[in-house]
DNA sequence: TTTTAACCGAGACGGTACGTCACGTCTTGTG
DNA sequence: CACAAGACGTGACGTACCGTCTCGGTTAAAA
């Protein structure tokens, strides 16, 4: 990632943030591909040699870039059982990711396969985002009586994503909302009732 | 793909032939990224201009080399149990993808999120050999009366290599034969016998 | 110099003509140092690509472009002596040198020390426009009597722009009427009339 | 050349005696236009605004350390003749030059043309040790009567450098003892008799 | 048999972006 | 203040591919 450095000059902090802001913005408008090192130094007024200084090349940048860029979002309201909050908090999503940040997710995805760091940093990044937004939702569902404590949460957190990224970015099929019910109903309800027992 | 031609000389077919084959062997060795229409051109011993003659660009090219690129695995055996097959059909799966293949399908991911044609290729052609290396499978279960006629085999052919890419090449977990012991059992038994009641 | 090409599409000559004569333009505008291979590029209207294509690096194509510069210029006019003569010629000579053309042959000077290919080329353009503008005067003087045909021609032509090239480049001396009579009448014709006998 | 200053921590000495001498050692080893401020401060262990603090850019620099680089030879020995000793004190200044330090001088001369002062300091170390080396020859060659008082010794001072500059570094013809023993024949000595008269 | 139109190789061409280098200036902390 | 270290904006470097466009020569179907 970003290179050491020790004594000398300090480097400008507000660069590095410049240059990822700028990098960030163009991934979203223009997508990984068209990305271009020169255009981020434009963006951010700043040299091209500044960000060679900090990152080895283009994909460095962006993997950093991508770690600073929170993927936050707020967690699902409580639609009065299991079923409806899974559908709630999973539709929110692709709706995320079909909305205008969904070229810079497609991008990041595809550099995903080539950039092992990138890979880690957006794996840890989707991670966290699921688990706070799926924590309540499981919490409330034991507390309904509709899943047991055992149920094998962490199972559903690997399958949501999978699922929605492969039918998303691989087999381009829509994911609309009855896609979502039926996942639901077929796949991730069975699942947790199996290992509820 | 290809674009139309109509009269004087008729195309060399063995070009064609020569150029795809190249193009596969880069995308095995060097990956989508750095496979270059000159690195093709000179495997091939065929001139640039050949090539874009057949071929709109690149990733036009490597779609259709690709399509012509058999993922052909012959069906399990059988092991006496759904269970047994299906851990013995995934995992042969996940070992031809940790196969010196592993860079050509990556490489061929990374392209599907660019190329809407190559994903179509590509996702008919991983749901057709799905479809090929399953079936036998999901006719012995019923015979032997582990999963009724309704239960949705389709579900899983979806859920197989959605888990699949996103763990190998998403977020870069090891894909051993424990995660695919609990996947079958935590997973797609359960999904089978939720939809065969 | 010009690389080597056999088949495939042939180069374009004009780019070539085009070239060196952006490159010369720039010479004697800028001066050596500040040629850039891009403002060659941008007054040819040519790609930088086209230029390395055919030069190795800037040396290269100035040392060439040099070469189709001719450095003419018309034999002096009779007056009526040798010393006057060759003070005539050799005063418009360093007229010509300290004109507008002053900074390019200032740069070519400096580069030859660099590049052998330019300082021969150079030198056998000085060497060629020096014989031309002095062999009249000689025929003229062995005509008068002046000196026998056996007087040393070309040690002349030998020491001429070493003391011009010398005083002005070197020592920047100044190169005055004064001291060209005094170089004339001290070395020259002593040199001559020793040779003579 | 180096700069004022005035209150505040005197300078260390000893930095400048390093810069100068790392720079001659480059200007020695890659020439003058492949010497580098950043080699230069590397090998002194200087930091490059120690350096800029004191010149202003690489040729005032180069122009100092050469300034402190001694052109300094013993005076030729007698051979008897004014012929002889001209000679040998002409062979010995143009096997130095071609000797490690050719790249040192030539470097030296592109520079000179671009650096007025460079140039003095050069011409004026060429000119004194010039003067040095000549003069016990020329009083030898008074006392043997070969040559008057009168004659004009500052002529060859003058032409002796710009010949060999010229020959060996613009044309790249070969100096060898026999062009050294016709340029003395033919040009130095009749010049020598002609004002001796 | 002769056209004749497209094929084919080689590679020039105008572009665009790359990653590197050195310049001369500026900004730290330490003495 | 001097100094070492090194970040910074600038601007040119030479390289790599892109996709297009000539060339000269070939090849098979149509005239």
């Amino acid at each position: 990632m970003t290179f050491a450095q020790c004594v000398g000059r300090p480097r400008d902090k507000s660069r590095g943030v410049a240059i990822e802001k700028a990098a960030v913005e163009l991934l979203r408008e223009v997508g990984y591909e068209h990305v271009t090192i020169e255009a981020v130094a434009a963006r951010a007024q700043v040299s091209k040699a500044t960000i060679y200084r900090r990152w080895k090349n283009k994909a460095a940048l962006v993997a950093d870039a991508v770690h600073h860029y929170a993927f936050c979002k707020a967690p699902a309201t409580d639609t009065g059982s299991l079923r409806g909050d899974l559908i709630e908090v999973i539709s929110e999503k692709v709706m995320s990711m079909k909305s205008a940040d969904g070229q810079l997710i497609a991008g990041l995805m595809a550099m995903a396969r080539t950039d092992g760091n990138l890979a880690d940093v957006l794996n840890q990044s989707i991670a966290g985002y699921a688990t706070a937004a799926h924590s309540a939702i499981f919490d409330r569902a034991i507390a309904r009586g509709e899943i047991s404590k055992e149920a094998k949460r962490d199972l559903i957190l690997q399958l949501v994503p999978s699922v929605i990224n492969f039918r998303m970015f691989m087999s381009h099929q829509s994911v609309n909302r009855k896609f979502v019910e039926n996942f639901v109903d077929d796949v991730l309800i069975p699942v947790l009732q199996h290992s509820s027992k």
